[in-house]
RNA sequence: CGCGGGGUGGAGCAGUCCGGUAGCUCAUCAGGCUCAUAACCUGAAGGUCGUAGGUUCAAAUCCUACCCCCGCAACCA
């Protein structure tokens, strides 16, 4: 048994996620986590709500609420919609959470007297009306290059020309439309990681099994150009963990406060120790995940996130946690992913473009989403959703071939057997070669779940089932009844011992499903990993009722499809 | 010459690291079965692997050049 960290990359409390944002790591890392727990493994899987920073702090005006309470509100949402997809965090915790800013500035604290943190000064954008500091992508004018009238300060969005928002024409501030924008001096502190290039590059390279992925976008950062550059961590906000320095005053930082990407990643230590406050635990039960000094040293930590992720976790975070000289755990496997695209464009929030959690949860059940994104969840290139794709895959592998499985053995089993274990026979050469066949797959299965590699394991999985089919298709017990009771018996009686086993092995992609299918047969002991399928394919006791399941799922129309595809895709 | 990912039968993918005449799912066609959600099972047709060169007995797989799609380019997360 091994100890494993999971931590999913935290969502941002501005509003409700989209399908994208759910198969770019909190889904995933959620399979992951399931699999560990399931091969007996002692798993802490953390998320959390990212809730600082000027997003946060817009979306709570426009909702017209205090920031605190808005973040609160949004947290919860967020949390339910994540037990709605059965994503099984051991805790979902908050960024703003007290733990986090003693984490947080402890963590600066520590930087600081180790000589990598630089305060530098540096020009801002400053608007008298809206009283703040803007970042520069609240900051709208007319493009330079193209005349577009809503280029943004990064960038213009028209032209994708990048840009200094000094270069805009008739700049004003995106949040009130004030053009009173003046260029002003403010003091930051800046993480020195150009310091610990060497040490990062070092530390990447030693990670040979990571995904390209993950180290080529590390790489390009630590080498390109002049390579890693130091990084602002503050700014002029008011919503946000305040600067100090430990425990202590930073002089000159008063009314700051850290950087949204500073502190997140934080977070994720944070969230653990929130979990063992919420559990009415000492500070050892989550130190012993954390710190190498207090029992993580045989942890195994794997982190999960999109592509815009990976230079915050393969260097700012290991620079922080590097710099701190403090012995805490680094992570072990990076899994990144691409992006998922929504019918041929991006999904948008801000357009409100394609499916977001609640809405998909409204319409249909927790495992047809998770199924159709996890099989094409986007692990070697960007992948699109499509409501036909969905409606085709979710039609075929769950409601044609899962489904349809459990219902035809269990409706057979009602009718001819009477609802109970058929008693009598033996298994011979068909059910040999089943097992032979559910011994190879299942290898694989665990082969490619070990790995991480989730659609191979995806397509395992229903290969796995469809051995159910192809046996009792080729067995035909409704045949061999009339002549061969006993026979047909131990057709229908190995059919329903794989469902336990089913069961146990679907549960990471579809554990509603994965639910129903253990009920057809209560096992008593339950169904635990197997480790020899042949034993796991004859525990079921003749003469005990099995459950005949309703429909596990039931098809998608062609209707349906066309009604989605109008209802979302409008713009 | 900014960086990275991808370009394989109608669709979606695997195979490329460690070269040996291409595999899976869906769709299509034919057959079987009738227990089941008009489901299931079997078989067939269909690709020469973005383009052009090169290395080799042999290349999707190695090398070179080019084309196309997507993302990123560090104060939005």
């Amino acid at each position: 048994m091994a100890r494993i960290l999971i931590t999913s990359a935290i969502p941002y409390i501005n509003g409700v996620k989209h399908l994208g944002n759910l198969v770019g790591s909190q889904l995933p890392s959620d399979v992951h986590a399931r699999y560990c727990r399931a091969r007996g493994h002692e798993v802490m899987f953390i998320c959390a709500t990212d809730e600082h920073g000027t997003p946060a702090e817009i979306a709570a005006e426009a909702a017209k609420m205090p920031i605190e309470d808005y973040c609160a509100e949004m947290h919860t949402t967020q949390a339910r919609l994540a037990d709605g997809f059965r994503l099984s965090f051991d805790h979902f915790g908050r960024s703003s959470s007290q733990r986090n800013h003693g984490l947080t500035q402890h963590f600066a604290g520590r930087l600081a007297e180790n000589g990598l943190i630089s305060e530098v000064v540096e020009d801002q954008i400053y608007s008298q009306v809206d009283g703040r500091f803007l970042p520069d992508r609240y900051i709208k004018g007319t493009c330079p290059e193209c005349g577009y009238e809503n280029a943004r300060g990064d960038q213009c969005e028209n032209c994708t020309r990048q840009l200094d928002p000094v270069d805009l024409i008739n700049p004003r501030s995106a949040r009130s439309g004030a053009t009173d924008l003046e260029i002003r001096k403010t003091r930051h502190l800046h993480l020195r990681q150009s310091a610990l290039r060497d040490e990062l590059d070092r530390w990447i390279d030693s990670k040979s099994d990571w995904p390209i992925l993950t180290t080529s976008i590390a790489k390009k950062w630590l080498h390109d150009g002049d390579g890693l550059q130091d990084r602002g961590i503050t700014r002029d906000l008011d919503w946000g963990i305040p600067v100090k320095r430990g425990e202590h005053p930073w002089p000159g930082m008063e009314d700051k406060v850290f950087y949204v990407w500073f502190d997140a990643p934080i977070a994720y230590i944070a969230a653990t120790a929130e979990w063992a406050d919420a559990n009415l635990l000492p500070d050892e039960s989550w130190q012993r995940w954390w710190r190498t000094d207090k029992g993580a040293a045989d942890v195994h930590y794997v982190q999960f996130m999109g592509k815009d992720n990976v230079p915050f976790h393969t260097l700012s975070f290991p620079a922080t946690i590097i710099g701190s000289g403090e012995p805490w755990k680094l992570v072990d496997y990076i899994k990144s992913f691409n992006f998922l695209n929504y019918e041929g464009g991006q999904f948008s929030t801000s357009l409100g473009r394609g499916v977001f959690m609640d809405a998909a949860l409204d319409l249909l059940p927790a495992d047809y989403w998770r199924w159709w994104l996890l099989k094409h969840v986007p692990e070697t290139s960007d992948s699109e959703f499509t409501w036909e794709s969905f409606r085709v895959d979710v039609n075929k592998d769950l409601a044609d071939v899962l489904g349809n499985f459990v219902s035809r053995v269990t409706k057979f089993c009602r009718s001819r057997f009477d609802g109970k274990v058929p008693e009598g026979g033996t298994y011979g050469s068909a059910e040999t070669r089943a097992i032979d066949e559910l011994v190879a797959r299942v290898s694989a299965y665990e082969t490619h779940m070990d790995k991480i590699e989730l659609r191979k394991a995806c397509s395992e999985l229903r290969e796995i089932w469809t051995v159910g089919n192809n046996y009792f298709q080729a067995a035909a017990p409704w045949q061999v009844l009339s002549e061969d009771r006993d026979r047909a018996a131990a057709i229908v009686r190995f059919a329903l011992n794989l469902f336990p086993l089913y069961s146990v092995l679907s549960e990471p992609f579809v554990p509603d499903a994965a639910e129903t299918m253990k009920s057809v047969t209560s096992c008593d002991p339950a169904m635990t990993w197997p480790d020899d399928i042949r034993v796991a394919v004859d525990r079921l006791r003749p003469g005990r009722d099995i459950h005949v399941p309703d429909t596990m799922f039931r098809k998608i129309t062609v209707e349906e499809q066309n009604v989605m595809h109008a209802r979302f895709t409008r713009r």
